[in-house]
DNA sequence: TCGTCATTTCGCGAAAATACGATATGATCG
DNA sequence: CGATCATATCGTATTTTCGCGAAATGACGA
């Protein structure tokens, strides 16, 4: 009887959890903003750009990729990541669920 | 140059930083999900329906309070939690607004 | 005013997150 | 194959979060 992937007890999926504590950082979310230009990126190149160390920076991608925010592809010798939109998207939209079914928008209109 | 409340170094607003981190706590999620019947309830309540101690629900809630996911009113000799809808919209809204900026969905579309 | 009830704040120990350097894995090139 | 570069994983120290009971604050009623 392992939790599947679904709704969980708490009422939000696994994957929502794990795009919430990935996006509830503030180096991960400076992270994030590296890519407002579009363009992919090695993990060093990330490093140094956040002026983090090259295995923390790994780490919080690792992090932002279970998230769902973020994924990667082998480019030969180095890894490019780059934003997730679809998992942004569907994650996005489990939360708004989610308040919308405990906060309606005032009961009238 | 103190910074101001508005859009922080790291492109969130504090505001919005501290929404996502009330939300990305599972026992947080657990007290939000006590009012998808949209009654109001108090802190005793809430600590009992959640299965915590009373500070702790006392705690937690101040975090969704700061996070703009719940408000409280004084009703006599107890203090009333609900979700405040409008924090909730608004901070979802700025949310949407970052990680439109840096995920742009497909530059194409 | 005093006592009581509800909530907040405080002090604390346990658990988790964070960042780092060092080391292991994987891929490319000589 | 052996060296090298990029990335991932490991071990660890520091910080932050979590949840609790105890004590302080605030509100009401006798």
């Amino acid at each position: 009887m392992a939790k599947r992937n679904g709704t969980a007890a708490s009422g939000l999926s696994e994957a929502a959890q794990d795009f919430l504590k990935a996006l509830a950082s503030t180096s991960r979310q400076q992270i994030l903003l590296l890519f407002a230009d579009g363009r992919p990126r090695s993990v060093g190149e990330i490093a140094a750009e956040a002026g983090i160390g090259q295995s923390t920076a790994s780490e919080q991608l690792a992090l932002l990729r279970r998230g769902g925010i973020m994924t990667a592809r082998r480019e030969g010798k180095i890894v490019l990541y780059f934003p997730d939109s679809a998992g942004i998207a569907s994650a996005l939209d489990e939360l708004q669920r989610l308040l919308m079914r405990c906060c309606p928008p005032t009961e009238d209109a």
